[in-house]
DNA sequence: AATGATCTTTTCATGGATGAAACGAAACTG
DNA sequence: CAGTTTCGTTTCATCCATGAAAAGATCATT
């Protein structure tokens, strides 16, 4: 490609567009026009001499070049987000987990958010994972310890799964319609036939709760609920150690480093208490 | 700072600028004129909220912010070249030695760039350290590992010095005006009186070789030279290891790979022959 | 097949960014 | 200390990127 033709500006149109799926989709994201962001996708085409939309008459659809792109401009948007905060970390934490994990987390809010001044969290609550080496996350909650490199690990503890429900006589199984190794074990179970089914795995925690069904949940989230009891045995299959990921460059800044202190801390007291 | 506001193509006219030290030194760099560039200045301070330079009658001068924000900006910009090469690694690999071993380098560049593609070399001798956690080199050679994180080191070998010269009647000492160990060992020597002077180490080699002067050298360069000999000892004050370091995320790109390696070899085999 | 919806792209008038030239300020020079 | 050089800044006419509107393209729906 032909560095000296390409206008930096021009790739954070890209990340817009990209992200949105097409030029109008992108409009009020960037502030700029259709017209103009075609004219500066064709420009960001020709300056890194490839193809990086398909262009689809329903928006655009990234090539496997433009993929490869958008992963690195979001590398980069991260680190132009801090820019300006000289030293003081970056503007806003992003953090991924499981949703149970989330669900903890943001019952925790506050003694994670406490002292943080200016800087933003953001939950990626995301059963898919995320590639944090490209660090669109900066703190990742894992089930195993990632193999790349660049990347600083901690054990927080070992997750268990039950069954729970506001007493045995509760009978039917809440199905949860998301591709998670708990829904893979119940829906592989003889006895789950007829199931309420739910798409957020925060809905099956309310239904259990509302005494209406039982439901696969962490043994950190099941036993400090009010009200639920285990009605079935802990589930080995789906044991699983927890991991706190970290870009390793970035977990030294201050604000990270709190975040990540904390987090841990909220972590194993969970762990301790199960 | 206000991010929303930040156009990334001003990031690229400051580095520009701070690089050279004022707006018309820049022009020539950018393509823009100088009233432009102190337009894109001011908006850039706007954006990131905080004085970038000292205005002064010769030119601008970074403040600590400026020179933060520009080793940020460095990185961002040896991530944005390679931007384009879609997995081919970094367009262009700098490689930051002293003098004397980015002499020899440059004696064996056929067999470090042999099969390179187009990836571009660029040598970058100075005396100084550069920062090459910031990227602004990609492959360095030190005299002592480095302590940052993720960098990856690799131990060359052992440079020792000696005085050389066409042969034990040459007496005058050459001087060479930097601030090396070799030169302050040298200045510190009682019958270094008369000694002609050079500002770059490549010329005392030079003058060595024209049976003028004998000069301070490492042994891989003076014991390879046709025509030197050591007409001192090895001086032990100023033996010291050599490490080959690289920024950790970088060196396992095939082209950078490819270099360190064939620097490796080089540099092993010039202290074996030693 | 026709209609409508939803995109992108083209057209074209406009306004804001741009640079040449003039200006101003500070530092060398003899 | 005047002359000269070397910067940055201001001014202002110009021009190019821009967006509104229209046109074109494709899919969805009836």
């Amino acid at each position: 490609m032909d560095e000296t033709k390409l206008n930096w500006e021009d790739l954070r149109l890209f990340l817009a567009v990209a992200r949105a799926g097409g030029l109008s989709a992108a409009v009020s994201d960037t502030g700029k026009s259709a017209p103009t962001l075609g004219r500066r996708m064709l420009a960001v085409e020709a300056a890194v001499g490839g193809e990086l939309f398909r262009r689809l008459p329903r928006g655009y659809e990234l090539t496997e070049q433009g993929e490869d792109l958008l992963a690195r401009i979001a590398d980069l948007e991260t680190q132009i987000q801090s820019l300006g905060r000289f030293g003081r970390g970056p503007a806003v934490i992003k953090i991924s987990a499981g949703s149970w994990m989330t669900y903890v987390l943001c019952r925790h809010i506050h003694a994670i958010q406490d002292g943080l001044g200016a800087t933003r969290l953001q939950f990626i609550s995301a059963e898919h994972v995320l590639d944090i080496a490209h660090r669109e996350a900066v703190i990742g909650i894992r089930n195993r310890r990632p193999e790349q490199r660049g990347l600083a690990c901690r054990k927080i503890g070992h997750v268990r799964f039950a069954g729970y429900a506001t007493g045995k006589s509760v009978r039917p199984w809440v199905r949860v319609a998301v591709k998670t190794p708990s829904a893979a074990w119940l829906a592989a179970q003889p006895d789950s036939g007829d199931a309420v089914e739910v798409t957020s795995p925060r809905n099956a925690l309310d239904l259990a709760c509302a005494g209406a069904v039982r439901a696969v949940l962490p043994t950190f989230v099941g036993d400090a609920q009010e009200g639920l009891l285990r009605v079935t045995p802990t589930i080995p299959e789906l044991s699983h150690d927890q991991w706190l990921v970290t870009h390793d460059e970035e977990r030294f800044q201050p604000n990270v480093r709190r975040v990540i202190d904390r987090i841990y801390e909220i972590a194993r007291s969970l762990h301790r208490g199960a």
